[in-house]
DNA sequence: TAGAAAATAACCCTTTTGTGTGATTGATGT
DNA sequence: ACATCAATCACACAAAAGGGTTATTTTCTA
C-alpha cells in the first residue's frame, strides 16, 4: 500500500486527483494541502511515498516545496503536476530532484501511471516535457572549432591548463623550454589569442582539448 | 499511413519488429538493414517517418547511423532499440538528435508505442533511461567552492580571463597596474593557484565568476 | 566612532613570457 | 627523389608576470 500526498491550490483539481487515487486499491491519500508552507513537517507527519506537487500555489509555491522535500528526503518521489511547460520552471524543478513532470492537461490517467512509473524506478514525463528535455542535450551546432592543433600542441596546451610553466612542461615531456616556447607560439598563432591565458580560456570554453 | 525503416543486424529480431509493425494498420516497413552503410541513400530511398535503430552492429553501427541520417534528414524520427543501457552511448545518440530510446529488454508493445509516441512529437524512453536523463539535471553539490574573492576581484580576474594584460586591466578598471599586481596576488592566494594561466582555469572550470 | 576589510598605490627585483629569426631531423606523401 | 609538415633546439631581446614590503584612503559595520 503506497501513501501519497498532494499540493495543489485548486480545491476541485485536488478532490478529483484525491478520488482517483483513493478509487485505487494500491495506493491512500494521506496530506492533501493547498499550499507548501511547513512543508517538512507535513511530509515528516504522512510518510508519503509519492507527493504530487502543483507549481503555482499562493505564498509557498511547488518550486520551493520540491527544494525542501528533496533536500530533507531525497527517496521521496515527487511528481510535478501543473499548466506550466516554459524551460524556466521545468529545468528549475529538475535540478532540485523532481522525479517526474505530468502537465494538467494530460488524461488524469497519465497521472496515475506516473505515480506506478516513478515507484518502479522511472521517470514520468509528458510527451512535450520529455521532448524537450533530450533537446537540451542536443550538441549545440560547433561552428567547426578546429584550429588543427596537432597531439602535440594539445599535450602542451593541456599542461599550461593546469598551470604548469614553459619550464616544467619542458621537463614533462622532455623536450627544452625552447620547443615549448615554439609551440606555444604556434599554438598561439593556430587560436589567434596574443597570450596563455586567453589560450587557456579559449581550450577550455570551447573544449579544445580531448579528455 | 506512416513508413517505419529498421537497422537491426539480429536477423530473427529484426523480423520479428517488422511483423509488429506490419500488422499495424498505421504503419508499414520499408527497408530493413543489418548494418548502417551507406545509410543515407538508403534513407533517400525509403523516406521512412521513422527509423528504428538498434547499437550494436557490425562494421557500420547505429550511433553512426544517427549522426548521419539527423546531419542530413533532422526531421527523421530516430528511436534507439538497443540492449544498452550505459551513459556513454546514451548520451552519444541523444547528442547526435536520437528522438526516443527504447531498451531491448521491453516488451515489443513498448517499441510499437514508442513509434506512436514519437510521431505525436514526444520522446519515448525506457523508464531506466528517462531516469538517468533527469538524473543529469540535478545540480552536483557544490563543495562550497567559494574562496571569497570580492566583487572588483572577480572583474579582474574575468578580464584576466579575456586575455588582458595587467597594464591592460589597470586602465579599464582605471588603477594603477601595481593595485592591478597586488589584486592579483591576492587572487592567487586565495584560489591556491602559483600564476596566472591556473587561476584563468580554476575560475573557468569551477565557474567562479558570475555572468 | 573606532576598527576591520577592501581598494588603492609605489618600489625593487627576479623569473617568466612572448616574439623574431634561423636551423636540423624524421616522417609522410606525391 | 623531393616537398611538406611536425617536432625539435638555439639565441637575443623586450615586455610582462609575480613576489616581497610598506602605506594611504575608502567603506562598511559593530
Amino acid at each position: 500500500m503506497m501513501t501519497i500526498s498532494i499540493f495543489e491550490d485548486n480545491d476541485k483539481l485536488r478532490d478529483l486527483v484525491e478520488m482517483l487515487i483513493g478509487s485505487s486499491n494500491e495506493c491512500v491519500v494521506s496530506g492533501s494541502y493547498s499550499n507548501t508552507y511547513d512543508i517538512v513537517n507535513k511530509v515528516i507527519l504522512h510518510q508519503p511515498d509519492v507527493i504530487i506537487m502543483d507549481i503555482d500555489m499562493p505564498e509557498h509555491d511547488g518550486i520551493e516545496g520540491v527544494m525542501q522535500v528533496k533536500n530533507f528526503f531525497p527517496n521521496i518521489k515527487i511528481i510535478m503536476h501543473t499548466v506550466f511547460d516554459d524551460d524556466e520552471r521545468l529545468f528549475t524543478c529538475l535540478s532540485y530532484g523532481a522525479d517526474g513532470y505530468i502537465l494538467k492537461k494530460d488524461a488524469p490517467t497519465h497521472l496515475f501511471n506516473a505515480i506506478k512509473e516513478v515507484l518502479a524506478g522511472g521517470a514520468p514525463m509528458s510527451s512535450g516535457i520529455a521532448k524537450r528535455v533530450l533537446q537540451t542535450f542536443r550538441k549545440v551546432e560547433k561552428p567547426s572549432n578546429n584550429y588543427h592543433l596537432t597531439e602535440r600542441e594539445k599535450e602542451i596546451l593541456e599542461l599550461l591548463t593546469k598551470g604548469f610553466s614553459y619550464r616544467m612542461i619542458g621537463i614533462e615531456c622532455t623536450i627544452s623550454i625552447e620547443t615549448v616556447r615554439r609551440h606555444l607560439k604556434n599554438i598561439y598563432q593556430k587560436l589567434h589569442v596574443q597570450c596563455g591565458t586567453e589560450a587557456v580560456a579559449k581550450a577550455i570554453n570551447e573544449q579544445l582539448l580531448d579528455n
